[in-house]
DNA sequence: TCACAAATTTGAATCCATTACAAAATTATA
DNA sequence: TATAATTTTGTAATGGATTCAAATTTGTGA
């Protein structure tokens, strides 16, 4: 079955043809996009796709855990379809945001006061990236 | 000198009237209050303060590092005068920002790819908070 | 103290991301 | 095939944030 098809089955979404496209350019673009990304990005596959679809199905998709929404930047919601532990860069000259390993020793069980309970953890930078600094490869 | 004056002045603000007013709350508040909070809570003693203001002072104490923009919460931004390093905590259930501590080992020096400079990080959770899970204390 | 320049504040108008809503279209069920 | 349930769609409304120019306040020098 679809690899697609299957992630949302298996967090108890049905498959119409929209959430998996919606799902699908997610998970095979890492680029973190906003609503606007992926509504000019899928149009041009599926022209009568609305706005308020893709507001509904990242919704539908954050509330069952099937993506993960970066508060990152303050101007707009960027979403991501990986959800494996990792943390994000921002950076403040291109506004990208990047993927980076989490610091180690982040589980921090420990730390909470009693009767908190942590369900999702997400561990945000922002400062210049290697193309803005001018110090990265290539 | 007054706390709040010499806390600008530190970061290269001239403190008038409304600037030293906008300080001072974030520093005896520690709700992690949004614009519209400010506003409201101020406008019993500056019956003339304009939101423009507000939105025009935060941006320039944001800009001096004189406070932080917490973006935990997708519905609005909150500021912070605590810049001492902790991490923060959104309740689901009743929506309020608590302050928690880091967890340990999160210089992540090491961990950034080559040319990227980190200017500014952030740990958020969200989960329930001890008084939502009816678990904490009192 | 006064006049002028610079900085700051203010409110109205605007922008734009997000939400609300109800009709239309699609899909599931009997 | 008929009916009900679900999903999609476009329009309108909402509301946080920004723009902008006028009004006010503050700073500077004579």
């Amino acid at each position: 079955m679809d690899l697609v098809v299957k992630h949302l089955m298996d967090h108890g979404i049905r498959p119409s043809v929209q959430r998996v496209a919606i799902m699908r350019y997610l998970m095979e673009h890492r680029t973190h996009p906003t609503v606007e990304d992926i509504y000019r990005d899928l149009h041009d596959e599926m022209p009568t796709l609305s706005k308020t679809t893709i507001y509904n199905t990242l919704s539908l998709l954050g509330e069952k855990d099937a993506l993960s929404l970066l508060t990152i930047d303050s101007k707009n919601i960027h979403y991501d379809g990986d959800m494996s532990p990792h943390a994000h860069f921002l950076c403040r000259c291109c506004h990208r945001i990047f993927d980076v390993a989490l610091p180690l020793g982040l589980d921090s069980d420990g730390m909470m006061p009693v009767g908190f309970s942590i369900e999702h953890s997400h561990v945000y930078y922002d400062g210049v990236c290697n193309m803005c600094s001018g110090k990265g490869q290539e």
